[in-house]
DNA sequence: CCAAAAATATGATAACCATCATATTACTCA
DNA sequence: TGAGTAATATGATGGTTATCATATTTTTGG
């Protein structure tokens, strides 16, 4: 016997198709039809969720936080068993090629795959990326106490930065190049 | 007499006004409908213009590069006539109040305001945005011989980070207090 | 100033969009 | 099992979208 209702259960389902396309297309692409088909269901149920449109992309991108934050915790608590700095580790995975592909699934850090965009959210979405943005920096202290909160946001808006660029780049050759280099470097900066 | 013929005056027009709201508002958001109006026009005559949508939004992007890149050049000299040093000066401008405010008015540097947007472009469109990319590296060499290019995409990378956070935040005090820190901090480190 | 050509406008097509009122189905609890 | 309720589906509204064929206007060259 599950912990949720059924209308809990769709309402995840519908956030985690959701927390998926805005990732993939970017907000403004997502319609309420194709995310309700997407999810297993019609387009009028929709409201029954969601107070509107907007309100969902606001509970969409704190649930694609959810989703990246537990996926970021398995992946590093791995390779920190295998004897790296935390830190170091975390620079690892951020800036891997699997994390640049990770867009095209929707999957990966909402922020990389969203941070352009993030300043014409209603105010209600604005607020959940600072809590976006708080979430990561505390993190990054976490795995490098000696961190200062600005140090960690500043690393954070290079990691971003990085992974867009290199994203965009049409020579994947030229991506890889740079990705590495850049890895390089923060690591050396930051270590 | 201009050397422009009258559709070439038209065609730079619908640039001007593309640049702008692509920059606003985002690739997606961009309908050929408004953006003709806009520009004082009517929507069919657009594809005498361009072949599709997303060849305008490729060259859209050239333009608004083109036009970010003429604007800095002013305010970066006028600066360095004072008496900075051209990397700082460029920091300075880059991370100023008044950029974070400019994507509300369509204006800005391309790349901090459409970053996590580019890898969804045609290949065309990414070629431009890869140009984009070199063009900025190149111009931070030039303005600091020291940097090596992969120093200067690090560094521009970790700008158009600072800049789309400090854009999302809801309050306005935080962002400032992030820009200035980042600020610094970069100054510090790379001059 | 007039004819040829180029540039822009009109109007139509077919598809898509967010939202809501209402109907139907599925579930729950007695 | 059956009544009441909660969840989802249907269908409609009014609007917008990209694109194109065709008509009109504007510009250019003689």
């Amino acid at each position: 016997m599950s912990t949720l209702t059924k209308k809990e259960q769709t309402h995840l389902r519908i956030l985690d198709t959701a927390a998926r396309l805005i990732r993939q297309q970017g907000f403004e692409a997502l319609s309420v039809g194709v995310l309700m088909k997407e999810s297993g269901l019609t387009h009028g149920g929709f409201y029954a969720h969601f107070a509107n449109r907007d309100a969902l992309l606001a509970e969409a991108l704190a649930h694609a936080r959810y989703q990246s934050a537990e996926r970021i915790q398995t992946e590093l608590s791995a390779l920190v068993l295998q004897g790296q700095a935390p830190l170091q580790a975390f620079i690892e995975l951020y800036l891997s090629e699997a994390h640049l592909d990770a867009a095209k699934q929707g999957e990966g850090c909402p922020l990389s795959a969203l941070g352009s965009e993030l300043f014409r959210l209603t105010n209600e979405g604005r607020v959940i990326a600072q809590g976006c943005i708080d979430g990561f920096v505390s993190l990054l202290q976490q795995l490098q106490p000696s961190l200062t909160k600005e140090q960690g946001f500043a690393l954070f808006a290079s990691l971003i930065g990085v992974v867009q660029l290199t994203r965009s780049m049409p020579d994947p050759q030229q991506a890889h190049s740079y990705l590495a280099a850049s890895r390089n470097q923060l690591q050396q900066q930051y270590l």
